[in-house]
DNA sequence: AAGCGGTCCTGTGTGC
DNA sequence: TGCACACAGGACCGCT
C-alpha cells in the first residue's frame, strides 16, 4: 500500500528519531523478512552501527549507516516502521522485528509479512539489484513526457500496467495510478502505443502534481497507513476516484466504474477517460 | 522480449 | 449465526 508519498512521510518522521542513534541490539521474530542475510549475519551487520542519513528511492526506505553500510526496507502492502519509546508495549501479533537504539526501539510491524529488509556493504545502492532496477522517481525532474513516450510508445501493454512498473517510473502504486489516469482523462486500459506525446506530458505533469500534493498532506490513509500510531494521510480527502465505485464522477457526474486491470482494482470514469 | 498469471500472507468484508 | 471464500496488492518468479 504505501506508495511514494507514504514512504516519504515515514522517512521524514523517522529522521527526527533515528538520525545519529546507535544500534544497540536487533531482534528478528520472522527470519523470512531478511532477503539477503541470516538472522545472525543481519545482527552482526547492524549492531554497533549508527544511522547517518535517511533517504528514499521509489517505495524503498534507505538507511545509510556508519562504516559505509546500508540498510534497505520495503514496506510492501502493510509494513509499518515505528520508532517507539523503549518502555512502550509493542503490538505483539504483528511485530516482526525490533532494532534497539539509544533512545528508541525501531519496531517493524507487518500483518501480511510481505515487507523486506536488505543489507549492503556500501552506500552505493546501485549495487543492490532491487534498488538498481528502479527508474527515476515520478517526482524527479527527469521524469518527463518525452522520457515516458520514448519508453512506452512501442509497447502494447495497458498504460496502467506500465505506470505501475517500477523500472519505467518509480514510486507509483495502485491508488495514485488510478488518480493520475483520471486526472489526465486517460482510460487505464489504453494500449501504450496509442498514447500521444501530449498525453505522456500530461501524465508526467499530473504524477508530479498529485504525488507532491499528497506528500504535503502526509500521504493517503487507506486501510492501515499510520505513522507512529497516529493516523497520517490527509490526502485521503482529496482522492477523486480511488475507492469511489458508483459514486458520481467529480467532473461529469457519471458513476465511477470499477474493474480489474491485471488483477488490480481499477476505478475510472467511463465517460471522461477515453 | 514482452506479457501474463501465480505466489507470498492474513485481516476484513460479503453472501448464503 | 456461522462458515466459506473472495479480496486487498508490490514485487518477483516462471512460463509462454
Amino acid at each position: 500500500m504505501p506508495e511514494l508519498p507514504e514512504v516519504q512521510t515515514v522517512i521524514e518522521y523517522l529522521k527526527k528519531q533515528v538520525l545519529n542513534q546507535t544500534i544497540k541490539d536487533v531482534k528478528i521474530y520472522h527470519p523470512k523478512l531478511l532477503k539477503n542475510a541470516s538472522v545472525q549475519e543481519f545482527t552482526e551487520f547492524m549492531v554497533g552501527e549508527k544511522f547517518e542519513k535517511l533517504g528514499r528511492k521509489g517505495k524503498f526506505l534507505l538507511f545509510y549507516l556508519s562504516n559505509n553500510k546500508s540498510f534497505v526496507v520495503h514496506l510492501r502492502m502493510e509494513g509499518k516502521l515505528f520508532a517507539q519509546p523503549k518502555d512502550s508495549q509493542p503490538n505483539l501479533p504483528q511485530l516482526l522485528a525490533e532494532i534497539e537504539l539509544d533512545d528508541y526501539v525501531l519496531r517493524y510491524y507487518d500483518t501480511r509479512k510481505f515487507g523486506t529488509f536488505e543489507i549492503l556493504n556500501t552506500h552505493d545502492l546501485t549495487k543492490l539489484p532491487s534498488v538498481n532496477k528502479l527508474a527515476m522517481d515520478a517526482i524527479d525532474d527527469d521524469f518527463t513526457g518525452v522520457y515516458l513516450y520514448d519508453r512506452i510508445h512501442h509497447l502494447k501493454s495497458k498504460i496502467k500496467n506500465l505506470l505501475l512498473d517500477q523500472s519505467i517510473v518509480a514510486g507509483i502504486g495502485n491508488i495514485y495510478v488510478n488518480e493520475i489516469l483520471f486526472d489526465t482523462n486517460i482510460n487505464p486500459t489504453r494500449e501504450a502505443n496509442t498514447l500521444t506525446l501530449k498525453e505522456c506530458n500530461a501524465i508526467a505533469h499530473s504524477a508530479k502534481k498529485i504525488l507532491n500534493e499528497s506528500i504535503k498532506h502526509s500521504g493517503t490513509t487507506i486501510h492501515t497507513f499510520k505513522v507512529n500510531d497516529v493516523q497520517a494521510g490527509g490526502y485521503q480527502e482529496f482522492l477523486q476516484v480511488h475507492g469511489k465505485r458508483k459514486k458520481p464522477c467529480p467532473r461529469c457526474g457519471q458513476p465511477i466504474a470499477f474493474t480489474k486491470v491485471n488483477g488490480r482494482g481499477t476505478y475510472y470514469c467511463p465517460r471522461c477517460q477515453k
